[in-house]
DNA sequence: ATGATTATATACCGATCGGTAGAAAAAAAT
DNA sequence: ATTTTTTTCTACCGATCGGTATATAATCAT
C-alpha cells in the first residue's frame, strides 16, 4: 500500500555505483547523485539511508555484477589457470568501453578526509580479503603439488593482486586492455603453464 | 624590506605535502593546511597562491625529495639493476615510517570531482613521463643487447611501473616493506640477473 | 620619527556540503 | 468517500568549503 515508488531502485543503484566509481566517494556529492539517478534527495534517502549507505550499497552490486569472475576463477582445477582469469578478469572490468576505467575498490575512497574513514577501511578490507580467498586458494594448490617451487601461497596471493591493482591505475591512467594483456602476460612468465600430462 | 615572514617557507610546505599525499588533494581542506603548517589563510594565499598551487608546489617537493631515486636509477648500465633499483625505490618511498603510506602521485587524485579535474590529470601526466622515461631508458637497452629477448621496452616500462603502482596501492592498505619486496622479487624472476662475464 | 612595504590576524564572503522538516500527492484499505 | 500509508516536492538547516577584505603589526629606507 502507499504511493507507488516512481524510479527503478536497480537502475538508480546502477547509476550510483557509476558515479561512486568515477569519481570516488568523496568525489561525488549528493547533488551528482540525485541528478544522475533523476530522483530527490528525499528519496534518496527514504530508499538508501544516507549517502554512506548508498555507497556500501552500489559496491555491493559492484561486487555482485562485476567482479564475479574472482570467485567463478577461483574454481578452476589448475592454480595458473586461477590466476591468469583473476587477472585477465581485473583487466576486462577495469577497462570496459560502458564502465569507468579502473577498480572502484581502488577509485572509492584511497585517500581520503576523515568523513570518509569508514568507507576507506571498508574497502581496505574488501581488499584484504580478496587476497585471503586467494591464498586459501593457492594453500590448496600447494597441498596439490600444483604451485611453480619456491613460493608461498601467500606470496603469490599478493603478487597477482599487486598486478592487478597495478592495471587498476594504468586503466584509471588512459591504459587500453591490450596493454594491460600485454603486462600481465610477462607477469605470469615465471609461472610455468601446466604440461598436457600431469608431471 | 617589509615585516618579516614568521614561519619557514620549506617546512610549512613539507607539511602540507605530508597531509597532501595521507589525505588527498580533495580530502586536505584549507583547515587542515593551516592548523598543520601553523599559518593564517592570507599567509598561505600569499606565499603558495591558492590550494592548486599549494599543491603542484608540494607534488615538485615530493619528486624532489622522495623520487629522486628514480632518475639516479636510470643511470645503472644494466637494464635489469634500473628496473630493480626502480622497484625497490618506490617500495621504499611507499613505506617510510616517518612518511604518509603509498604514493602521493596516486594517493592524490585518483578518483575526484570536476574541481579536482585539473590536478588529475596533472598526476596522470606525471605517471606518464615517469613510464615514458623508463621507456627511453630501455630503448638504449634493447640497441645494447641488454633487455630480456622477446619484450618491447615500452612493454617492459609499463610493466615496471605498473608493479610500482600496485605496491602503492598494496603500501596504501598496510603492506610492509618486507612483502613488497617478495612481490618484487617475483616480479623480476622472469628477468635473467646480468652474468658477471659478459654474453 | 616618518613613510613605504610586506606579513600578520580577524572577520567575513558566497557557494556548496550532507541531511531533513513539512506539506502535498498517489496509491490501498475500509 | 474517507482514512491510512508511503513517496514525492519544495524549502530549508547548520557546517564547512575555498578564498578574500580590512586593519594592524613589524621591518627597512630616509
Amino acid at each position: 500500500m502507499g504511493r507507488p515508488r516512481e524510479f527503478d531502485v536497480d537502475e538508480a543503484l546502477e547509476t550510483a555505483m557509476e558515479l561512486f566509481w568515477r569519481k570516488g566517494y568523496e568525489g561525488t556529492s549528493l547533488t551528482d547523485l540525485t541528478e544522475g539517478m533523476g530522483i530527490t534527495k528525499p528519496s534518496l534517502y527514504g530508499v538508501f539511508g544516507n549517502k554512506e549507505g548508498l555507497f556500501l550499497k552500489a559496491l555491493e552490486r559492484y561486487e555482485r555484477t562485476k567482479m564475479n569472475f574472482f570467485h567463478e576463477a577461483l574454481k578452476e582445477p589448475k592454480a595458473r589457470v586461477v590466476a591468469e582469469k583473476i587477472l585477465r578478469g581485473f583487466a576486462d572490468a577495469q577497462t570496459a568501453e560502458k564502465d569507468p576505467s579502473g577498480c572502484m575498490g581502488i577509485n572509492g575512497a584511497l585517500a581520503c578526509s576523515e568523513a570518509a574513514a569508514e568507507i576507506q577501511k571498508c574497502l581496505i578490507e574488501n581488499r584484504h580479503r580478496g587476497e585471503r580467498d586467494l591464498s586459501k586458494r593457492f594453500e590448496r594448490a600447494a597441498q596439490e603439488g600444483d604451485l611453480p617451487p619456491g613460493h608461498e601461497p601467500f606470496d603469490l596471493a599478493r603478487y597477482i593482486m599487486t598486478i592487478s591493482q597495478g592495471t587498476a591505475i594504468q586503466a584509471a591512467s588512459g591504459a587500453d586492455r591490450a596493454a594491460l594483456y600485454r603486462v600481465i602476460d610477462m607477469a605470469l612468465q615465471f609461472w610455468p603453464e601446466p604440461g598436457t600430462q600431469g608431471s
